[in-house]
DNA sequence: GACAATTCATACCGTGCGGTATGATAATAG
DNA sequence: CTATTATCATACCGCACGGTATGAATTGTC
């Protein structure tokens, strides 16, 4: 289980109709894996979702654990780069930064298959320990970087602990996502995001929001 | 998948030899379920565990989900009562009552059958719904409640929003417990629970604290 | 001690799994 | 056009799965 990130192996050096064949794999095996999970996914729908003869996968992938591998590689390269430091660069006000970055949380929440990502990393981490950290590596720690880097970056915000400060922004939200989401917790605990926002960006600024 | 916590089903009028087989039956699926997950959990697998034929499991449970939600039933009802609210009936003062109700987060972090059962739920999640409504119901909620009610009956606190307050600081927590044990942060971005519930404390209390 | 209930050991059933073999068909490279 | 490579369709292998059948041994009840 070698999830480095260097040699994707076999990607480049193929012929167009090869290549095209390797991605409906790919894009089948991600949907599968993330709606089932690992045990709860076969080859053979894999094979059917792709519209492929079961052969066609084994010749581009040793087995199901290459696969599933190869796909989390995919995943993670795919959908989050940039996306979080970009709405941070902009010289607006503290509020208005912090509130872009809750965006992007509330974009996640309303993205189902991040949902389910999320439910399969944390679902298969016992299973798939590098999985886990990939995901630390590639989404939690460049997200918690850049957050800590803009409290570090602003000694007028009087923060005492950019680092915690940061893990207790991001941690909120995506707990929040955890429990109303990927736990169903809308239905039963009914919570707008907007007010835990608001309550967090109150907190961690020191002043008083507008709203209630 | 009816999981309602009312009638525990058969479990009364056993004999007491009976009672230990299921029992035993319980606790070894248990055990496995929260280790392997329920696909990768076989029943041959839970009989062996059990010491038990497996038809003996049959007697007792309709079938493989039947099981399943039997032992998540004993885990939620048996696991989680009290705990949380034991530690905050005291008169001390504000900052004693949060930092003991973080060292309930503290401890659960160091429970590896707690790691265990998050990570199942949250697993679990698509294929068992019922089965994150159910922590949800018995443990977010009342949880989440009791801070809230705490808050509450502290006006001098000045929190403004005390059920925001109390999903920030529980969230922060979960999710610490979330990236740091689940998802191995721990390796990659090393952090104190004490140094995070500190700074929560502070933020919350809107006081200096006197540690760094 | 007798009788009913339960658990035992063992074997079995059908099914779907991961993975492979074979030989025909279609696409690419020279 | 030819040779090679990749994908096709189909069938197969061994295995582990969830679940059941049968009959002997063990237990609780009276």
């Amino acid at each position: 289980m070698n999830l480095s990130l260097s040699h994707s192996s076999k990607k480049e050096d193929l012929s167009a109709y090869s290549k095209a064949k390797r991605d409906r794999i790919v894009k089948a095996a991600l949907e599968t894996f993330l709606q089932y999970g690992y045990k709860g996914t076969s080859m053979n729908r894999v094979a059917e979702r792709a519209g492929v003869i079961k052969q066609t996968i084994y010749s581009h992938f040793n087995d199901k654990e290459g696969l599933f591998v190869a796909i989390i590689e995919s995943l993670t390269l795919e959908h989050f780069r940039g996306q979080f430091g970009e709405r941070i660069a902009s010289p607006e006000a503290p509020e208005t930064v912090l509130r872009k970055i809750a965006e992007v949380f509330a974009d996640r929440q309303k993205d189902k298959s991040y949902i389910a990502l999320m439910r399969t990393v944390v679902g298969e981490s016992s299973r798939f320990p590098e999985l886990a950290r990939l995901y630390v590596n590639t989404v939690i720690k460049p997200g918690m970087k850049i957050l800590t880097d803009y409290f570090d970056a602003h000694p007028e915000l009087n923060i005492k602990d950019p680092e915690a400060c940061a893990r207790i922004f991001c941690g909120s939200l995506v707990s929040y996502i955890m429990t109303q989401e990927i736990l169903y917790g809308k239905e039963i605990l009914p919570f707008r995001m907007e007010r835990l926002a608001d309550n967090l960006i109150e907190l961690i600024l020191r002043r008083s929001s507008k709203r209630n």
